[in-house]
RNA sequence: CGCGGGAUAGAGCAGUUGGCAGCUCGCCAGGCCCAUAACCUGGAGGUCGUCGGUUCGAAUCCGACUCCCGCAA
């Protein structure tokens, strides 16, 4: 390679901003735009705030553009001579006349191990399943949802504690670590980027708000990977009878078969404990509504009411 | 001005017809027991978020401010 490669990044979260910051440092990529949503307000204030790579390019001086359709785009896009386009999480669907724009086309950094688990919530789905492992893949985009041509995977074992947060965070890590290194190799026809195995794919759906209830009908082990998997987002919740949602942050089960009713909830040796469809949950965080986050152990100390309350 | 809750002992919480500041746990000292997340006795620890106002008197009523949080996005 001896001219610096022409590079459009187009990203919106958090977990694009590693991926941004290593094109930049690599001396083999120039940033000639970065595309990123528009502002949008948000928090308890609903203060206008623009997107993570928003704020990452401005204190690079990047141009940045945030159209509200991309299908538009077309004409700026050819305008900036982009060799490649980079997409990590930018939230649309990028048409094929734009894919066809760079002459290396456009390359994608997915959060899982495709062909398995192409669409929204595929940070989630593998700890859901109580999956060993996940990665990142970086592919070559074609116009279907995720479903382009393998350039490079990179795997993780996924840990007991591991939450969304948490594996949000090694992924988009690790996705930033091989990126560079795998462009190059990409661009400079090392890799031969490989089909996906249409057998083996699935898709994962976008999560719901309501995805985080807490059905107490369900088994504690199942119970257990929605609290880490919905952590931070959209949280893992149980309704109780008296119409209170309380947030459950981490938990821990125990095989146990005994009479309770499902939803009782009660203490075991000291421990927030909540009978379920199969075996025992404990309650390690919890967080009441308008309260902090606190160990159930304290909670405990000024809330025994809740022990005369049932989850629904 | 999107809606709403909160700030009281180390922790978690009570505490409005304004009148000496409480509970549970923890902590310290001692006791009991083969033993215990057990129990008993005693003790330390708070200018009740900040500033101002009303009052004989304010955690409590009024005003301003700071910080925290839930919903919603």
């Amino acid at each position: 390679m001896t001219a610096k490669i022409r590079t459009i990044f187009m990203g919106t979260p958090e977990f694009a901003v590693p991926g941004l910051q290593a094109l930049l440092k690599s001396p083999d990529f120039e940033i000639v735009g970065v595309y990123t949503q528009p502002d949008k307000p948000v928090g308890r204030k609903m203060i206008l705030t623009p997107p993570p790579i928003k704020t990452a390019a401005l204190t690079k001086g990047l141009p940045i553009f945030q159209p509200e359709k991309i299908n538009a785009e077309a004409d700026n896009i050819r305008s900036l001579k982009p060799d490649l386009i980079v997409v990590i999480a930018y939230g649309k669907i990028i048409p094929q006349t734009i894919l066809d724009i760079p002459q290396y086309g456009c390359v994608n950094v997915h959060a899982s191990l495709l062909p398995k688990y192409r669409g929204a919530s595929c940070l989630a789905a593998p700890i859901l399943n109580g999956d060993e492992e996940s990665g990142v893949t970086i592919m070559k985009m074609d116009a279907g949802m995720d479903t382009g041509d393998i350039i490079k995977q990179a795997g993780v074992k996924l840990s007991a504690k591991e939450t969304l947060s948490s594996l949000h965070d090694r992924l988009s890590a690790l996705g930033a670590e091989i990126l560079a290194d795998t462009l190059k190799e990409y661009i400079n026809g090392t890799i031969n980027p490989q089909k996906q195995d249409e057998s083996q794919a699935s898709y994962v759906p976008l999560i719901k708000k309501e995805d985080g209830r807490l059905q107490v009908n369900l088994s504690a082990a199942e119970l257990e990977r929605r609290i880490r998997a919905y952590n931070p987002w959209p949280g893992a919740f149980l309704l109780l009878n008296n119409g209170e949602k309380i947030k459950v942050l981490e938990a821990d089960t125990e095989i146990s078969a005994n009479t309770r009713k499902i939803g009782e909830i009660y203490t075991k040796n000291g421990q927030l404990a909540l009978n379920c469809g199969q075996d025992i949950l404990f309650i390690l965080k919890l967080q009441r509504e308008n309260r902090k986050a606190m160990n159930a152990s304290d909670f405990l100390k000024g809330n025994q009411d809740i022990l005369n309350l049932n989850a629904i």
